[in-house]
DNA sequence: GCCGTTTTCGGCCCGACTGTTTTCAGTCG
């Protein structure tokens, strides 16, 4: 039987929606498995271990079919309902859903007039003329088709957040300086510091929509406008972002913000409290249902207050409980970029970096932090130029004689010393006990069966002198999956031997993912923001650190690199079992 | 297929934009 993870069980439900639509089923009953693609993904616990156990009952959105059907698939790893509907279709017929502009229904019909099943069939069809003899299928409309297959080869579907944000920055502040935007916003999974992004939702308040909106699909960046009307334009750039920009005015725009924020399951969430208190909630404003008063709202946060909720930051709007915990008043107080005192994980031109040790101290230094965590690679990662015991010990005296100067920054002797692959370190351990503290990361044997990649790890954890564990999954986003680890296992290993699991904040990275912090944190475990800097620039990845580390509910007293030189200095020093 | 302060049936979010079918269906978010 094949593994069955989480992913298994949402791709299913997700593809069981599709092939619904395909035949043309009920859309409340295709939004149905939606949803609980949804609602697997997000769920907040074992859920494949519960599916399985047929354990399922009392999750809201997951009705009996559901429990039914997912129980099978967790415990058979097959589902004979899925495996007969999607012997219906074609394999290649779902690629079709990729282009943009073709839903459901125009598949559907491609399908059945024409037997088309495939991106290079519609593409073929589109240059001969039967095509157009199909009701719906117009001049423009195999124009578009063409664009969609074209953008689709040519550009990619998501975006990594630290990628996207200069630019983002850049066209927001275009948008903030014209003379008739009251505001301005970039709403979406963008405010949201989801890790990857599909597109860009930016938000202005003005009384000239029509003005602002052709200004937007004028942006010299643009590569072709997908769509212009008076209020809501989207347009394509250069390097293949979707980009909508919704204009409203300055009394709709709290309600717009909120709304366009998302996520979709967080506005559901809030609509529906909404309508218990005789107010209905959309992207304009509020409409009493009974006779209730409305009230006055001028900022996002009133809409939140005017509902009995504490404001709840953009980052934990994913209906991960953010409502009731709200509701409660008992929101966590996030951790915010100036509470970083310093950060740990870096390295040199005695490794792998573009700068010295002194330019990384000077970086660190303008970027306001009081200390900073040298840890080159060990000589493991030879690909890494990495550093043997004579030459680690060599840096080690490096930095005691830089502490002697007056610099303002502090440095603390370190190593991102390799786990190797059966989970020993690269160095021994009456080297590793001259260090200020230790980073151990895996840099090779990805593809360890879970237990054993699991056990590795593990074992550099009981290590008395690891003080964190680098990059825990390995992933690189939208490159390469992280690799195969009971990321559950480790955090209670790391809550039982007091192990930092850093935050990985290079944004090809991100790594722990976000979705698993607020577990961790409950559990006691602490964490390092750290940038993994190979140059003095990157020392910037921290503001992504940050966002990802509010993303996973965190607070500073979870976040080691919030103490100060002074504090941080007294608990390197103590035993990992009294940290 | 799911749900219930209108609770076992009847409703489930809806507005903006496009293209095409001259009054609206399809897609998207």
């Amino acid at each position: 039987m094949a593994t069955v993870t989480r992913e298994t069980l949402v791709q299913t439900l997700e593809e069981i929606a599709l092939l619904l639509e395909l035949k043309g089923e009920n859309h409340f009953k295709t939004r149905a498995y939606k949803n609980g693609a949804e609602i697997v993904q997000n769920y907040d616990g074992d859920i494949v271990a519960k599916a399985a156990a047929d354990d399922l009952k009392g999750i809201k959105g997951i009705g009996d079919a559901l429990q039914q059907k997912l129980h099978e698939l967790a415990s058979t790893g097959t589902l004979v309902y899925y495996e007969n509907l999607r012997a219906e279709f074609p394999e290649t017929l779902f690629e079709l859903f990729e282009l943009q502009g073709l839903g459901p229904k125009k598949i559907k019909a491609l399908h059945d007039a024409l037997g088309i099943s495939s991106i290079n069939q519609l593409k073929e069809a589109c240059q001969g003329e039967e095509i157009t003899q199909l009701a719906g299928f117009g001049k423009k409309t195999v124009e578009k088709i063409l664009t969609a297959i074209a953008n689709r080869e040519q550009f990619a579907d998501r975006f990594r957040l630290g990628e996207v944000a200069p630019l983002a920055e850049t066209l927001l502040e275009r948008l903030r300086d014209h003379p008739k935007t009251h505001r301005c916003a970039i709403a979406g999974s963008y405010r949201r510091s989801k890790e990857t992004l599909h597109d860009l939702d930016f938000l202005v308040a003005t009384d000239e929509p029509a003005t602002l909106t052709q200004f937007f699909a004028s942006f010299p960046e643009r590569h072709e406008i997908i769509a212009q009307g008076e209020t809501k334009t989207s347009i394509r750039l250069e390097n293949g972002l979707q980009c909508d920009l919704r204009a409203v005015s300055n009394a709709q725009y709290p309600f717009a913000l909120q709304y366009f924020s998302g996520s979709k399951e967080h506005n559901v969430a809030l609509r529906s409290l909404a309508l218990k208190q005789g107010l209905s909630l959309n992207e304009y404003d509020f409409t009493p249902t009974r006779d209730v008063e409305i009230p006055e709202i001028r900022e996002e946060s009133e809409i939140y207050q005017a509902l009995g909720l504490e404001f709840v930051p953009p980052e934990l709007r994913e209906n991960r409980g953010e409502i009731e915990i709200a509701q409660e008043g008992s929101l966590p107080r996030l951790i915010e970029l100036d509470h970083l005192r310093g950060t740990f994980h870096n390295h040199t031109t005695a490794s792998d970096g573009r700068n010295t040790l002194a330019e990384m101290a000077d970086a660190a230094h303008d970027h306001g932090l009081q200390y900073f965590g040298i840890s080159d690679h060990s000589h493991s990662s030879f690909q890494a130029n990495g550093l043997n015991e004579e030459r680690l010990l060599k840096q080690i005296e490096e930095i005691q004689t830089f502490n002697q100067g007056e610099h303002g920054c502090h440095l603390f002797a370190g190593s991102e010393v390799d786990i190797l692959k059966d989970g020993t370190l690269d160095f021994d351990d009456s080297t590793l006990s001259q260090l200020d503290f230790c980073v151990a990361s895996v840099h090779n044997a990805f593809t360890l069966p879970e237990d054993e990649m699991t056990k590795r790890i593990i074992s550099a954890m009981e290590n008395e002198h690891v003080t964190m564990i680098g990059h825990l999954t390995g992933r690189l986003l939208l490159k390469r999956d992280p690799y195969k680890v009971n990321v559950d296992k480790v955090i209670d290993c790391a809550a039982e031997t007091r192990t930092v699991i850093e935050l990985n904040c290079n944004p090809r990275r991100l790594d722990m993912d976000w979705r698993w912090w607020k577990k961790a944190s409950e559990k006691g475990v602490l964490t390092s923001i750290n940038p993994d800097a190979h140059r003095t620039e990157q020392l910037q990845f921290l503001a992504f650190g940050v966002r990802l580390a509010r993303k996973g509910w965190l607070e500073r007293k979870h976040v080691i690199n919030c103490l100060d030189l002074k504090e941080i200095t007294a608990w390197l020093k103590k035993p990992k079992s009294k940290r």
